[in-house]
DNA sequence: TAGATTGTTAATCGATTAACAATC
DNA sequence: TAGATTGTTAATCGATTAACAATC
């Protein structure tokens, strides 16, 4: 089944539901849940709740609600969480380094957490064979023997801004279906490659704006 | 003059508009812009630029477009960016650590940055003192005294989920408008506080929807 | 059965785009 | 003046909310 043009603002959502259903199924031992309980913790309107897993089929019963397990996997199937999801990070300066590190820590202890970053990448040779936990920073060359040989689907970036492009082609051409850039520019893919932006400055001015004059 | 009710995708696009006249500015020596050219650069449809801009004012000239440095100026104003904003971290780990690195590098730099990081802060004694970079490490018990003396008016959030909620909480009775949240949880804020959510492992989860099952 | 809650359709709301008179 | 581009209004598009029949 492939759903087509579920809208980003959907999609969006998504990892939020999961996220709380994995929190009541692990805390709560409770089985069942309404749109209006799930929405209330997640922030959304029930109708919204209901409109937005409708979109992937009939997943409730009426007068009951949901099953907690059962949606939980249903949505970690839908969002490919039902399978390891391999990353590649490319760029390991404290960012990188840091993000490496938090990442590992969370596949390690928490079994839900599903996308593994599995190689390092960076170009400067004084850190190639370097280990990050017991992860080996391998130079950018070898990312699309990398890609190919490991399976990764999915790099973060964390490299200055110059760079940024360069690289994101270099994924693109090996075969990286999606970006998670942490560069401050913006990045141009063809279609079918989907990037998310983690722009920590454009996120410090947006809020700066809310503040008094 | 205080403009009431500008929907937050607006807001969002602003710092965009900032960045491209920033690199304008400084790369091409070019003094005038249309919002055509503008739009492009910032990935946003003509119209559309001229409509965010006109919420605030008249900056540009019929047959002639915007002036890049005056609009320029005209936008940092809005954004409060014409002064330093103070800004704290909270939870001084391996991702803190790295934030805090990396946005003293930005503020030396590159004199357009202006969200300056100016206090750390974090709950394990053991770190109590020590310096980052040239900054030092205080209690979260030093939190409300250190938004009056230094003028803090934001922090970053780098603690443990379990934690975040709590630190926000002690931020916001401290005065603190505007939080960026790096913790994978929903905090809660009166109104009149800001959040920005950089939920990475939302981001990750959300983008391995895109990947072929 | 009676009460509750789903899935879905229709109504509303808000954001983006198109169009154009004003004017530099 | 003629050409270009703004600021703004009207039209369109899409997302959210409200409402309710179906049904557990």
């Amino acid at each position: 089944m492939r759903w087509n043009k579920i809208s980003d603002a959907v999609v969006r959502r998504l990892p939020i539901y999961l996220r709380v259903l994995e929190e009541v199924s692990r805390e709560e031992r409770k089985n069942l849940m309404s749109s209006q309980e799930l929405g209330e913790r997640a922030g959304v309107a029930p109708a919204l709740v209901r409109k937005d897993l409708a979109w992937f089929g009939e997943f409730g019963k009426q007068g009951v609600g949901y099953q907690v397990d059962y949606l939980k996997n249903e949505l970690c199937r839908i969002l490919n969480l039902d399978r390891e999801v391999r990353v590649g990070l490319i760029g390991v300066g404290a960012l990188g380094h840091a993000l490496a590190r938090y990442n590992r820590a969370r596949a390690l202890g928490d079994e839900t957490f599903r996308t593994h970053l599995v190689a390092l990448f960076d170009n400067d040779p004084a850190k190639w064979g370097e280990l990050v936990d017991d992860l080996e920073i391998w130079p950018v060359d070898a990312l699309a023997g990398k890609v190919a040989e490991l399976g990764l689907e999915m790099v973060i970036v964390t490299v200055p801004a110059q760079y940024a492009q360069e690289v994101v082609d270099r994924a693109v051409s090996a075969g990286i279906k999606a970006v998670l850039n942490f560069a401050p520019v913006k990045l141009i893919v063809p279609a079918g490659v989907h990037v998310a932006n983690a722009d920590l400055s454009l996120e410090l001015q947006r809020l700066a704006y809310y503040l008094k004059p």
